[in-house]
DNA sequence: TCAAGGATCCGCT
DNA sequence: GCGGATCCTTGAA
């Protein structure tokens, strides 16, 4: 990934306007960038999940269109930001054609550029939720996050928007205009993946309120191998078996 | 107006 | 491997 912004590449809007287990693969290996003043962080999406529809029984459009959910059922290529747990953000990419609810959950990025300045958001996002820990509480927490690997420090649909400061202010953004403050960039040529064999797929993470055949759909996505993905989920794992 | 529960992560056992 | 933190969204009263 390069080419910081104005300037930088659009992703193709295209990609994302088709069924979203296609567009997962290609959302794998795109960047997401952040922009903020003169800093920007840019990672690699490693990992994602895929929510189809109303059908779906795992996403949050299987109620229906709400106000948390709409931006599902608006046209592809935008962000669909929530909270999660009370605690966690999570970032997702609405995918399929407008009036179709879908999305891709981003749950692991590659940190490329902006390294210290992701360690610093993932700190200020732990300090905070400890604000009312004993000092060395706060203390052993500065230590942990200052030894994280840099491939560590967005493994995780939390960490994702932890790391790339995300926050709900963040719903709704045109991801595939490179000049808004984050967005995507497009997957480089020298970096290209084969989708056939180097993307693992298994059940999703945490839906366990999902009935069958739902629950055990294969569709999460992520590059196979890579040291980002979250978890201990690297290695591709047969359909069926549920990640933890 | 209220109660229930959730697409998570950390820290300690 | 499990409990706790923490608060928004939803649906029902």
């Amino acid at each position: 990934v390069q080419g910081p912004r104005p300037g930088g590449l659009a992703f193709p809007r295209g990609l994302l306007a088709t069924d979203t287990p296609a567009a997962a693969r290609s959302l794998l290996g795109a960047g997401l960038v952040r922009i903020d003043g003169s800093c920007v962080r840019i990672g690699r999406i490693v990992e994602v999940e895929a929510y189809v529809g109303t059908g779906d029984l795992a996403s949050h459009a299987r109620v229906g269109r709400t106000d948390r959910n709409a931006v599902m059922f608006g046209p592809p290529g935008h962000a669909y930001v929530y909270l999660v747990y009370g605690m966690y953000c999570c970032l997702n990419v609405v995918t399929e054609i407008e009036g179709r609810p879908a999305a891709l959950l981003i749950r692991a990025v590659q940190p490329l550029e902006g390294v210290a300045e992701m360690r610093h958001a993932r700190l200020e996002a732990e300090l905070s939720r400890t604000a009312n820990a004993a000092p060395e509480r706060a203390a052993a927490t500065r230590k942990r996050v200052a030894a994280l690997p840099a491939d560590r420090l967005a493994s995780g649909p939390g960490l994702v928007c932890a790391a790339f400061s995300i926050g709900r202010s963040d719903n709704l953004v045109d991801l595939c205009d490179p000049a808004a403050p984050l967005h995507l960039a497009p997957r480089p040529e020298a970096a290209s993946i084969s989708p056939s064999i180097d993307v693992g797929t298994g059940p999703r993470i945490g839906i366990g309120y999902a009935p069958e055949p739902w629950l055990s759909m294969p569709w999460r996505f992520w590059i196979a191998g890579n040291v980002a993905v979250s978890g201990a989920r690297r290695i591709a794992a047969p359909t069926g078996s549920h990640g933890r």
